[in-house]
DNA sequence: CCGCTTCTTCACAATCCCTTCATCATTGGT
DNA sequence: ACCAATGATGAAGGGATTGTGAAGAAGCGG
């Protein structure tokens, strides 16, 4: 199993990445400094290291130089602006890609796994998402219930896709949230209410009754997993 | 191993194509009419076939149009005129490549291995792309959209072929400009909308409301896959 | 050096859809 | 059965995204 380190002073963060990155499949070790992460990473020699560019003391910048030294460990930077000077910088010194915040922990986990694909031939996740009648073609956006094909924009895409990778697994607000808009910026929860009856207009044969993305009072939203 | 079917209504050519091709490792069925062609090619699914234009009762496009309905088997189509028209005609239907006779035997090995690779590799390595009723030449840089032919800058040729070569995968516009431009200019994201709209003036009938080049809001582009 | 084609940029209009709000329906505890 | 909390829904607003024409660059051939 694949060892990823994360690296962010900012412990929200670290802990999105952490949740979303185990949850698919990787097993997480986590630093908030610099220091801490150059020893971590040669200690336990992870497969991936993603990398906040803003660190105190020892920034991004510092660890990748001094990490490039004795290793190719491959690195995935998370930049907080668009600055196009830190991107090439970045990527200059050794970075396998960049996320500029706010990104949705959807995206690192597909850029680790598109990093990983690149390193090893071998055969990356499923890129087709499947359960009840519903399949989800990510990399095409598409989405289908049996043979119709459905519409949806990419925030309703996202959203359906997060509940569908986990049919069962109920999903709070704010975890929906994080994940179609990015831990960065933040909006009402209610949101993702309007985004749910959108969603069931168009995949529901009878809206009132759901059959596939149903609420749980009190909590939040799931897909149906019988 | 691969089987081809060959389908000549001359004994000879149909001959000399079998022997070349048994040598060049592939399993060879042959038929001599277009009927025959049919009835063989559902029965036993050949991997690829080499088709004569000029045939008895049924001809090279019959056979084409009718296989097309159910199968994406590759063809190689062979002409006996050099005329244009018949060239195009017959990529318009759906062959992959095309030979114009007299063709030495081994020209033949060398484009069915040309097909097997593209198709080994995946998609995207293609001389021809159809997609709906849309052809391109790619070595010929000739686009058609049913029997009428686009004239196309080259920068919009590139930008439809990426499209075209996988029909209903999103592309952002990075994606797009790195296609068209390399990775190592830079320009303006918005630079793609432009070239998209003089794309759609020419390939759309209605640019208003596009049949083949696509939105998806909030991501980029695509090509229409149904 | 000029004119033509093509590519890029810009500005503004048109469109989309995300969010919010107000209101009504439903839920579940008492 | 009540009622307070939670969810559903339609409508409206506004920010973001895309469409479009025109004008400015950049090539290219003559």
């Amino acid at each position: 199993m694949k060892e990823i380190l994360v690296v962010d002073d900012e412990a929200r963060i670290a802990e999105i990445c952490r949740d979303y990155l185990q949850r698919a499949g990787f097993k997480v070790i986590t630093a908030s400094s610099g220091e801490d992460a150059l020893s971590l990473a040669r200690a336990r020699r992870p497969d991936l290291i993603v990398l906040d560019l803003r660190l105190p003391g020892m920034d991004g910048l510092d660890v990748t130089r001094a990490l490039r030294k004795q290793s190719n460990v491959p690195i995935i930077m998370l930049t907080a602006r668009v600055e196009e000077s830190d991107k090439l910088i970045g990527l200059e010194l050794g970075a396998d890609d960049y996320l500029t915040k706010p990104f949705s922990p959807r995206e690192l986990v597909a850029r680790v796994r598109a990093v990983f694909r690149r390193i090893d031939i071998g055969p990356g996740q499923s890129d087709v998402i499947r359960a009840l009648d519903v399949t989800l073609d990510v990399p095409r956006m598409q989405a289908r219930v049996g043979r119709r094909s459905l519409d949806l924009t990419s925030t309703e895409f996202e959203l359906l896709a997060m509940l569908m990778r986990q049919p069962g697994r109920v999903f709070t607000r704010s975890q929906l949230l994080d994940a179609i808009r990015g831990v960065e910026t933040e909006s009402f929860d209610r949101a993702i209410d309007a985004h749910v009856k959108n969603l069931r207009r168009k995949i529901e044969s009878d809206p009132r009754n759901p059959r596939y993305v149903l609420t749980v009072y009190g909590v939040g939203y799931k897909f149906a997993d019988a």
